[in-house]
DNA sequence: GTGAAAATTTGAACCGATCCAACGAAAGTG
DNA sequence: CACTTTCGTTGGATCGGTTCAAATTTTCAC
């Protein structure tokens, strides 16, 4: 039906795309005019509206560009989501699904567009902060999240990072969720049904990929949210009289692989955990994989707690126990700091939830 | 640590973005030299590179704007991704997820980014596109794809359509699958089981909501995969001498609410099917659950084939049988259209897959 | 027919960079 | 010492629009 034209024009072999510069000298208007055809009809002559508009069609001209418009504007209209995964984290993880879900609710209400911004390797990651078009940045920060912040940072954009409230540097603004508070309450859950032998599961601490750990050395994580879970849970199992120096750690890098083979070395030793913390809901239901696989019962044998309140925690073999993070209210007020950012930095502590369900109960001891 | 520099002057209570000319006059050197100090700094003398750098830290200068790079390189280096749905329909939507991790794979093997397109309603979305800062547009074509089709093309820029190879409109790059063919699949899959009534579950065909429909009105459908589908679901259907005229079709949005309302209805007749055809997983999967709901065992009472394979149906219960597209290598080669965009009009057709899981069984009858 | 008010149109300035031909200075060559 | 290279630097052109004060035309009242 509608003709294939190019927008572009074949002049001596040479193709070059059609301006409004183009149109104006057509349709004999200057390009104010020819400007305003297109951004404010209304204010155009009728007649000349039309000369211009049928200019514009018959040499297949695509509407102003973006990119020269946006320069005058100054204003992209979109915001920058950031992260030091592959970009297909995004769409793959539990937790940045549902934050982004929230976030592109937000964006969407106000008209903003959504770009991710992300990288395969470090290099590459600082040039895509640098040359993203974006009037700001929300940065995910788990793994690599300081180097991020930094990067972001240098753009002198507004920007957000969440869940990184990291108590050393509060010159970041941030969203994020009293993470100490949280894994107090997971322990403490688990305190109360009698366990006393746990086991940690650990975000990533650094670049070193898994293996088990100390609590020394978690304590120097480059993700402050690992640290502050792993004070709060063993602030909380001191509490009860349980010696931290006994339960393991296991660094995990969030997935399938290296939480089974946590687990394979937890479970290993002589002396088994009744109940496991987990620092996210992701290694949580790998865990509850696992156990199903290895006929150990939840809750009755091994009770798991997770953290951060993911929709599949709903639905999980058992479902499972967590901490929930208030993940939509997260996204919805990351985007408003960016939208109305007033020069101040806001850091916002948000509460934590724990939501009993199926995957905790009594220590069978 | 770092001082809060806001990369903005102020002067006479007015704010001012410090350009790359303010670093160049504060160094003493002309703004080509500074531009080449951050884009090529090898060619500038050592001396000379280390003053203009002072000045960019001096004045809290974050780099060379983006957008102005932009208007002169041409190339954003980000490929836009349009739904007439909501933002979140790319984070919610199984399909779509899927979609987008391959997209978002491909696209971080080449370097390029991801700018999520779409909008709450129509005079937005027309817009958005139309200021997207994109180098091409993959569309993806569920509900008012038609629209966004005609959108994109006016933006004269690469673009692809997902997943609608209109038969009637082949003046469209498009990828997508042989739903002809892959409906045939499912229907011939049940026949052969011995069914013998059945009820179709169809995507929308036009912005009117949900409800009971007739084959006729699918013939109108907006997206042509929905067209398409019924057509393959007949086609076998008829062949192995069933009614057709007597299949109840309901016309849904792809949402629990929908679904269960037509169920309701389905189920509410007289004659009731013992075989579902969805025509998209998260159907079929909102079908299994009003199924057990209603205590209807699957596939003992009524057989359910969906239409997509999207990784949900393999933990479902039970697991999903249905028509698996080759989601991954749409979005690969979606991504390649736009890259390596040569001016031609791709149309690629590729083939789809019957995966025999335990929601699908002989007739009880 | 005239002057003022209203409606349109113009054209130059500007947005913030990159690119490149030309130029000047330093280094190398015979 | 004159002459060619080589290296670094300069400044103007350019990318593709938007904006606004000023100029021009049209409309309208008297």
């Amino acid at each position: 039906m509608a003709p294939l034209t190019s927008g572009k024009t074949l002049t001596s072999g040479k193709t070059r795309p059609i301006r409004l510069a183009d149109i104006a000298r057509a349709a004999g208007v200057s390009h104010g005019t020819a400007s305003n055809v297109f951004a404010r009809p209304e204010i155009v002559r009728e007649e000349v509206r039309e000369r211009v508009k049928a200019a514009a069609a018959a040499m297949g001209y695509g509407g102003p560009d973006p990119k020269g418009r946006l320069l005058r504007a100054g204003k992209v209209n979109a915001i920058g989501v950031a992260s030091a995964e592959p970009l297909s984290y995004f769409f793959d993880d539990p937790f940045a699904r549902v934050m982004m879900a929230s976030i592109s609710q937000a964006c969407d209400a106000t008209g903003a567009g959504i770009s991710l911004v992300s990288a395969a390797n470090k290099e590459q990651l600082a040039w895509n902060i640098q040359s993203a078009l974006v009037d700001g940045f929300i940065v995910f920060c788990v793994e690599g999240g300081s180097r991020l912040v930094e990067l972001a940072r240098e753009r002198k954009l507004p920007f957000v990072a969440l869940d990184d409230l990291d108590s050393d540097d509060n010159s970041v603004a941030a969203i994020g969720v009293d993470n100490v508070a949280g894994a107090g309450l997971a322990a403490r859950h688990l305190t109360e049904l009698g366990h006393r032998r746990f086991a940690v599961l650990a975000l990533p601490c650094a670049d070193s990929g898994f293996g088990p750990t100390t609590q020394a050395h978690v304590e120097k994580a480059l993700y402050s949210g690992t640290r502050d879970r792993l004070r709060g849970y063993f602030a909380e199992l001191s509490r009860s009289g349980i010696d931290i120096s006994r339960v393991p750690i296991y660094e995990t890098v969030n997935n399938e692989e290296s939480v089974w083979a946590g687990l394979d070395h937890i479970f290993a030793g002589s002396e088994k955990p009744t109940a496991i913390l987990a620092m996210s809901d992701r290694m949580a239901l790998h865990t509850l994989d696992w156990l199903r696989r290895h006929d150990i019962a939840v809750p009755s044998d091994v009770s798991v707690v997770g953290f951060d309140g993911v929709p599949e925690g709903v639905v999980s073999k058992p479902p499972l126990t967590t901490v929930a993070q208030p993940i939509a209210e997260m996204g919805r007020r990351a985007v408003k700091a960016i939208l109305e950012y007033d020069g101040s930095l806001s850091r916002q502590l948000l509460p934590v939830d724990l939501v009993v369900r199926a995957s905790s109960g009594p220590s069978p001891t």
